[in-house]
RNA sequence: GGGCUCUUAGCUCAGUUGGUUAGAGCGCUACCUUGACAUGGUAGAGGUCAUAGGUUCGAGUCCUAUAGAGCCCA
């Protein structure tokens, strides 16, 4: 066998292993009746970006999920696939092409998205092959796209369904207009950006009276546009000004002052105008007051026909300059205050953005809303962290109807056709809409030019992916799925309406049975949504590309390797929390990739040694024979990691689930086992218990890589291959280790504890009294008890070669041996004679500092005791814990007080 | 304005239903290349658990208020 190189190096498994499962076919998932599906869809990333370190974590953790599960003997499918987010490719397509000067009005749309999909053609794939760098088991099989076949297809059926059922319906409303790319954008879209402007304050005089109503605003040529002033209803200054008129200035218009809600009476006079075509809440005002809806601006933000002569044609800041002159001039300004805010800009071109009133589609979601709260609420869809549920409450509860259309070209456009009179219907297709409007065969119809935000098409994502609308196995078999995974900051576009989209389309369908589903728990789209951290860089920002401070995972994977990330960035996140991280971090998981890999190493070269020439040592089953405290006790942490691992990944702690393996390996496996187990290996045991014992820690550290084999799959599986023949078998599908609970042994586990308190003392001795590692010392014990004696002289080997121990004797008279460093562990003395050697200033400050410390203990304990509620009100076994502590540390005190006295 | 989260060692964070002598990683100090690993080993220093009240026999943990940091909604 050809030993091992020192150093890990993640280059030379990394690509090797993931062709290796990726050929074999290792990551697909297919219909297996006797096996329970685990299966998770990945949040499509934007098919045109690249990996940042949020899709990072994310992936990472279902990752984590997938192959645990899959370990576990469960059938695992983890469906991948891309978004064709519609906005942002478009404008990734129209930036390309204007560097050679080209507008996409100068293609036409037929032209632009046949760009757009030579552009995702040529692009598209970048994601998912470093996607694949991160060591993702996806089923790539099954990859999808929101803009392929099947999708547009479910996309259409989902369309028209909801239009004949009257859940879809068209009307005006406030969007997001970017007056350059002249559509509407989606709330996240627009970058808010504090800004420095002005709060104009203007009056408008009062019909009838010799009164104003002064209004502060941001934008004063709204003004144009006011169609009522608003004030609060419990506003006690403006009561009697409610139901009277405003004259508008320099329009002159009559407007109604009105009482809503809405109106902050604090904020500024109390008094706001009203423009219910340019303001998202006057908009809703104007709703509950049927007020005149007066758009005065078209597409390009130039003030249209409906201001007065001298604003039409100007561009809004160039009617805003006129209109505060001439409010000026005509005395209507009152004042001019600075005033900072935020302004929202479109995050493409940073032109600010302007609240549009226009015809939108819209979807009506009350009537979704109430199954999909109801899954959530009874616990049929759990929450981690919970706290999410409230959020998702108070958002469903005050749902409001969603604005499915987008006046772009790059998505699924709407399937709605309009008749030579007008008449509209939707449709699958322009024949079956000449059908629905009665129309003869030939009849010109013209499609909506609009198309559908994305996520009218990722909402259908659990079942489209499998094939809906098309009854197949998969879909029967695959959906509900098990798990999301995803950010918190997509609850409401993603999240809830996935729950309500599963729950509308999924009912009827044939189920896991074959009988059409009904149940709540037959219709949710998964059962648990993880909800992923943020990730921050060191000093706590978030990461974004202006500030630059996102490193590009693939370089921190060259540097470091991805199971150094994967491990890092799980290990770094606690649930619900957020994560800062910085590439250097990464230092973590290098190092525990380093130190699994020097384990392996060590534990190889043993077996060349040992083995002979033909070095087999068999283990497939653990072996029994010739157990020691060390094997017993590895056992029984195995064991236990084994159940705190999996209760971890149950709660999606990923972070303590790392920590269990992590602390397992490199403390109790490397720092204890390895060492203890050397003692037997070079010691003068029969070759053939050295190659049992050998065979047993191959075992344990083979149990040790499965476990850690879906945090760290690239080096678990090269160390793994390395241990013994596999046959062309895989350690991704190898059985994950089961909890046994007779190895748990507490008493072997307090009988350990005892012989690494003694070696811990010892080393402490020696590293306060500065005693060289070279030099060997020689230990004396006065034991506590035979059975402590028993197990030191059992295991003296051990304290040998830990403590760097050349003899230890026990001390049967009361005299203590002159100069000696001394401690107390579980009653028992251990000297370490040393005359000349130690420094009777350093020992006896060591004892003294270690008896103040017990005897703060002691106080706080007899303080406890001495009051009588404490010990006839606290739990029995709490008091008697605390009983035997004071007397054993009293003793102790006595014991370490003895010696000090000794050293005088 | 409403809701949520956070504040524990120099830094980043664990700490499960209240009950061990409050932990880890990094950093720091000293010693060490001891037959896997210097991406390592051993030892050490470092904390009035944001503040003030309260509940309780007992509070880092529960409750209230305050201060500071952040997020979401309006």
């Amino acid at each position: 066998m050809q030993e091992l190189q020192k150093a890990y190096e993640p280059k030379n498994v990394e690509d090797k292993w993931y062709s290796r499962w990726e050929s074999e076919n290792l990551f697909h998932g297919t219909v297996k009746k006797d096996r329970q599906p685990y299966t998770i869809v990945i949040p499509p990333p934007n098919v045109t970006g690249i990996l940042t370190m949020g899709h990072v974590l994310n992936n990472t953790i279902q990752d984590i999920l997938v192959r645990w599960k899959r370990m576990q003997g469960f059938e695992a499918c983890w469906v991948p696939g891309t978004d064709h987010a519609g906005i942002a490719t478009q404008n990734a397509v129209e930036k390309a092409l204007a560097k050679d000067g080209i507008r996409r009005h100068d293609l036409g749309r037929e032209k632009f998205v046949e760009r757009v999909w030579q552009w995702k053609e040529q692009y598209g794939g970048t994601i998912i092959r470093q996607l694949k760098k991160l060591g993702t088991s996806c089923d790539w099989e099954r990859e999808r796209f929101t803009m392929d076949q099947g999708l547009s297809d479910a996309v259409r059926e989902v369309f028209v369904r909801m239009f004949d059922k009257g859940l879809i319906y068209r009307g005006k409303y406030i969007v997001n207009w970017c007056t350059y790319h002249q559509t509407a954008l989606s709330d996240d879209e627009v970058d808010y950006v504090e800004s420095n402007g002005n709060l104009w304050h203007i009056r408008y005089p009062i019909e009838g009276t010799r009164e104003f109503a002064v209004v502060a605003t941001t934008r004063p040529e709204t003004m144009l546009g006011d169609t009522a002033i608003a004030v609060n209803p419990r506003d006690e200054r403006y009561k009697k000004m409610v139901g009277k008129f405003a004259i508008l200035p320099l329009v002159n218009r009559r407007i109604p002052i009105i009482a809503d809600d809405y109106v902050d009476e604090t904020f500024g006079s109390g008094m706001v105008k009203v423009t219910p075509a340019h303001d998202p809440n006057d908009f809703l005002i104007g709703q509950r007051h049927n007020l005149e809806q007066i758009n005065i601006l078209d597409e390009k933000g130039t003030l249209n026909s409906s201001v007065p002569d001298q604003y039409r044609g100007l561009e809004r800041t160039e009617g805003r300059k006129k209109v505060v002159k001439d409010l000026e001039v005509q005395g209507f300004l009152v004042k001019t205050d600075p005033y900072t805010h935020n302004i929202g800009k479109c995050y493409r071109c940073h032109t600010v953005i302007e609240p549009y009133l226009s015809d939108q589609w819209f979807v009506k979601m009350k009537p979704l809303a109430e199954p999909a709260l109801r899954v959530v609420r009874e616990g049929k869809i759990r929450f981690h962290p919970q706290r999410w549920e409230k959020v998702y409450d108070h958002w469903m509860t005050n749902i409001r109807d969603w604005c499915i259309s987008r006046q772009i070209w790059w998505g699924h456009r709407i399937p709605v056709y309009y008749g030579p009179d007008g008449a509209f219907t939707a449709a699958r297709s322009e024949d079956e809409a000449r059908k629905r409007l009665g129309l003869k065969a030939g009849t010109p119809v013209t499609q909506d030019e609009d198309v559908l935000d994305t996520w009218f098409s990722s909402w259908l994502w659990p079942f489209s992916t499998l094939g809906w609308p098309h009854d197949n196995e998969d879909l029967r078999y695959f959906n509900p799925t098990s798990t999301l995974v995803t950010g918190p900051d997509i609850i409401f576009f993603w999240v809830a309406r996935m729950i309500m989209a599963n729950m509308e389309f999924m009912r009827g369908e044939p189920g896991s049975n074959g009988a059409p589903r009904t149940a709540d728990d037959q219709l949710v789209p998964f059962r648990d949504v993880y909800f992923t951290s943020i990730i921050r860089d060191a000093q706590g920002r978030k990461m974004s590309k202006s500030l630059g401070n996102s490193p590009d995972p693939l370089d921190v994977i060259d540097q470091y390797g991805a199971d150094a990330l994967r491990f890092t960035i799980a290990y770094l996140s606690p649930l619900g929390q957020d994560v800062l991280f910085s590439s250097e971090k990464c230092e973590l998981g290098r190092n525990f990739a380093n130190k699994i890999w020097n384990a392996g190493r060590f534990l190889l070269m043993n077996k060349a040694e040992l083995g002979g020439p033909s070095g087999i040592i068999q283990n497939a089953t653990l072996p029994e024979e010739h157990l020691d405290l060390a094997d017993r006790w590895i056992l029984s942490r195995l064991h236990h990691t084994i159940g705190s691992f999996n209760t971890s990944l149950t709660e999606f702690h990923l972070n303590e689930a790392s920590k269990a393996i992590y602390d397992f390996i490199w403390h109790d496996f490397c720092d204890w086992y390895v060492e203890l187990a050397k003692t037997r290996f070079y010691g003068d045991e029969p070759e053939e218990t050295k190659k049992i014992v050998l065979g047993r820690a191959l075992w344990i550290f083979d149990r040790a890589l499965r476990l850690l084999h879906p945090i760290m799959p690239f080096v678990t599986e090269e160390l793994w291959q390395h241990l013994a023949e596999r046959d062309g078998a895989s350690l991704m599908v190898a059985q994950f280790p089961a909890i046994e609970s007779r190895w748990i042994d507490q008493k072997t586990e307090d009988e350990m504890a005892f012989v690494q308190d003694v070696i811990n003392a010892i080393r402490n001795i020696r590293g306060e009294n500065n005693i060289a590692p070279s030099k060997e010392i020689k230990v004396q014990v006065r034991h506590a008890s035979r059975s402590s004696a028993a197990t030191l002289n059992l295991y003296e080997k051990y304290l040998k070669k830990l403590g760097r121990v050349s003899s230890i004797e026990s001390l049967p008279t009361p005299d203590n041996p002159r100069l000696s460093s001394s401690a107390v562990v579980g009653g028992s003395e251990i000297f370490v004679p040393l005359e000349g050697l130690i420094d009777l200033d350093v020992e006896r400050g060591r004892l003294e500092k270690e008896i103040a410390r017990l005897q703060q203990v002691i106080e706080a304990t007899g303080r406890k005791l001495s009051n009588p509620s404490f010990v006839e009100r606290a739990p029995k076994d709490v008091v008697d814990k605390e009983r035997e502590k004071l007397t054993s540390f009293q003793a102790t005190v006595e014991k370490l007080k003895a010696n000090l006295a000794h050293l005088q």
